[in-house]
RNA sequence: GCUAGGGUGGCUGAGCGGUUUAGGCGACGGGCUGCAGACCCGUUCUACUGGGGUUCGAAUCCCUACCCUAGCUCCA
């Protein structure tokens, strides 16, 4: 399968390091909503890079983290009079009932950042023994310059960041909080290193190296955590490691709104529930799968209003192809078809491009190619159930 | 600056190396109507940012230029 790894800008040939297994992590939400179709896209394309790897013979482990150490989450929580772990509760179960609505299988294994406090204890002790993190006041810093400099995943920053925080005691414009002391209403844990929590970064690089050992076959996200979430973790983990975080970084494309990238603090966010209030979860889902991971998607119900016709079509299709049993031989058009659906999966998992086939079979087998042999078709929609997750009704 | 996705007929929008046109909207004509709308039927637009290249053949692949959009220490 040829996948597109952010680090080298270029589609590789996916090896992963053992054979027949393969090691992901894919970073979960931040625990203080509901999660968006934003999340949705995310989660369900790396679903069915999970069950395309699973059904070309792979054992996938798939380990998925909650971040529930963070600001907003204590902001919220303050809110609202609750505790901090109580709203994350809240929100990782809305987050399965969402995700389970919409056919994404669930993680080999979830991990919650706030258990995982005293390996990232440990970690940023191990880099301050390095020499490539420092105290300053009550913050452990991220010596960027220190580390080599970014470049894992992304380069000319500078240009980018107009305004760098150089905070009083930090040694460079980009370094980053490894450690901070907690104010007496925020989360904070006691450790060796004072107490306080942790940032961001080295959350993530904790939880998958314990999960996963030290360098993940594929590490998933949105392109949003590209910089500076994945740069700064590919940075620590190199850091402790001396080797790469991750094989193959991969970066899905944002929902847009009218034109733009949807923002909480901006109020334009379809959340997931509310969509699901008037649609269908599959015709949802196959949306979502309508374009592949990399393209930017404009979401509008104009659009899900014509993909309840794509998928009522899909729908007539696998039950026209199921309608003679299994056992007849596959016909050469159906063969034409399978080759043109699992090579568009094997290209980077062109999602856009398999069910485009699948919606032209869908139109044939239903009348609109009175001639042609179809045996076999029935195979091609399985698939669409078992790797694109589509669920096609009964 | 860096990164990604694009530039298709009046508009919107598919197409991903060749054949039969995408489709939708609009416009035009007709049907139905006292008129209009809605609806139905038919017709009309033959397009692919500029410049190179590969090929028997390119909107489709490669190079290049220009332009647009989005993102770039809160973010999936």
């Amino acid at each position: 399968m040829l996948v597109y790894n952010t680090k080298t800008r270029t589609k590789e040939e996916f090896i992963p390091q053992r054979s027949g297994e393969v090691r992901a992590y894919i970073c979960g939400p931040t625990v203080y909503d509901y999660c968006h179709i934003g999340h949705a896209r995310t989660y369900i394309n790396f679903d069915v890079l999970r069950r395309y790897l699973e059904a070309t013979g792979y054992d996938f482990i798939h380990v998925q983290n909650f971040t529930d150490v963070d600001d907003k989450i204590t902001k919220r929580a303050a809110e609202r009079g609750i505790t901090p772990t109580q709203l994350s509760d809240e929100f990782i179960e809305e987050y399965f009932r969402d995700m389970d609505a919409l056919n994404v299988k669930r993680a080999s294994r979830y991990t919650r950042a706030s258990d995982y406090i005293g390996k990232i204890v440990e970690i940023t002790e191990r880099l301050m023994a390095k020499g490539i993190a420092y105290r300053s006041g009550g913050t452990v810093y991220f010596d960027v310059e220190g580390a080599g400099g970014f470049g894992e995943l992304v380069s000319g920053i500078e240009g980018a960041v107009t305004d760098p925080i150089m905070s009083l005691g930090k040694r460079g414009p980009f370094d980053f909080v490894l450690w901070r002391e907690g104010g007496e209403a925020e989360q904070s844990w006691d450790s060796q290193i004072g107490r306080g929590r942790p940032g961001w970064h080295t959350e993530c690089v904790a939880m998958a190296m314990d999960s996963l050992g030290e360098v993940l076959d594929i590490h998933w996200g949105g392109m949003d955590l590209i910089y500076p979430h994945h740069e700064c973790s590919a940075l620590v983990a190199r850091a402790i490691t001396g080797k790469p975080f991750a094989r193959y970084w991969m970066h899905n494309n944002f929902v847009t709104l009218s034109g733009e990238k949807m923002s909480k603090s901006a109020g334009n966010t379809a959340y997931i529930k509310d969509v699901l209030e008037g649609f269908r979860a599959e015709v949802l889902r196959t949306y979502l799968l309508s374009k592949g991971y990399r393209e930017r998607m404009e979401y509008s119900e104009a659009g899900m209003e014509r993909m309840e016709k794509t998928y009522d079509l899909m729908v007539e299709g696998a039950a026209e192809a199921r309608k003679g049993g299994g056992g007849a031989g596959v016909s050469s058009c159906i063969k034409e078809y399978a080759d043109a659906f699992f090579g568009a999966l094997d290209d980077d998992l062109e999602t856009g491009q398999a069910l485009a086939v699948v919606e032209r079979l869908s139109w044939e087998i239903t009348g609109g190619a009175p001639d042609k042999d179809f045996a076999g078709a029935s195979r091609i929609y399985d698939a669409v159930e078992g790797v694109l997750g589509i669920k096609l009704g009964r």
